[in-house]
DNA sequence: TTACAAATCGTAATGATTACTTTATAATAA
DNA sequence: TTATTATAAAGTAATCATTACGATTTGTAA
């Protein structure tokens, strides 16, 4: 685990940020926990380290580790909702609506469906998946 | 129109559900504007001739509609938006980030998506397409 | 160690959505 | 047509996520 922090560490400086005890600890806590946490369950998992952990703090790193592609985010419930980013290519994920576990969806058809509306230009994009993970259904 | 309007009429009445002034005069608005409109939109539009139209109305006509099919709704740019339901068959949407207008797709991989995660049970399915659309590009 | 910019705290404001009590209205039957 | 009744809407307050900001603390480089 010790190496895997370190990485973090030297990402966050070589985008110039500083390593803040807050910062590391919220980035262990999305290294634990290999699912989507709102800003609200970010708080209460560090509020036992952190009791006054400022809601400021919290959607400020989210956002900036967000940046800097150490998490990755989506809409989801009706809340932006964070992850640990986990993979370095294009792709989306099937979310368990049990227990929130996610997987990696490989296959995206973007350039089918650029094709099939030929006369936009498509920019962006959002595919998730939801459902029952082996261990839930 | 007046036999598009007598068909959401019919609509309404074989749900059991009232056909009001303000539940029609919605319907009209989402028919003249084919594209995704918040409540507060809603509310705007709707304020010239009903300048005290209650909140309470709006988000529960949009979500009443919504359950008869009368509106479809995703959650865009941080808030839940509706549109007129343009289709009887499973298709999903792009949207122009400029005017917002939609265009409807046709192609959907969820059975691929099924099969490569061949452990889960997929439920449910969020596509959704943002760009230019021709006059915006 | 010191200096300073960046990060955090404490707290208030905002904006979307929900809740609730009172009042009005559409549907139905007399 | 009128009376009855359940549904819908108004008016307003509460809730929840998110943003804002001045005061204070902390990480970093000299
Ligand atoms: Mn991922
Ligand atoms: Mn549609
Ligand atoms: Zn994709
Ligand atoms: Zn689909």
């Amino acid at each position: 685990m010790a190496a895997e922090l370190k990485k973090y560490k030297m990402k966050l400086r070589d985008h110039g940020l500083k390593v803040t005890e807050k910062r590391m600890t919220m980035i262990e806590l999305f290294l634990n926990e290999d699912r989507y946490l709102s800003a609200k369950e970010v708080q209460e998992q560090l509020h036992k380290t952190y009791p006054s952990l400022s809601y400021d703090t919290i959607y400020r790193n989210l956002y900036t580790l967000k940046e800097i592609e150490v998490l990755e985010n989506t809409n989801f419930e009706g809340e932006m909702q964070f992850k640990i980013s986990c993979s370095d290519h294009h792709h989306h994920h099937f979310i368990c609506e049990e227990c929130g576990n996610t997987k990696v969806i490989h296959y995206c058809p973007v350039d089918t469906w650029q094709n099939e509306l030929d006369d936009v230009e498509i920019t962006n994009h959002k595919v998730e998946l939801y459902g029952l993970c082996a261990g839930c259904k």
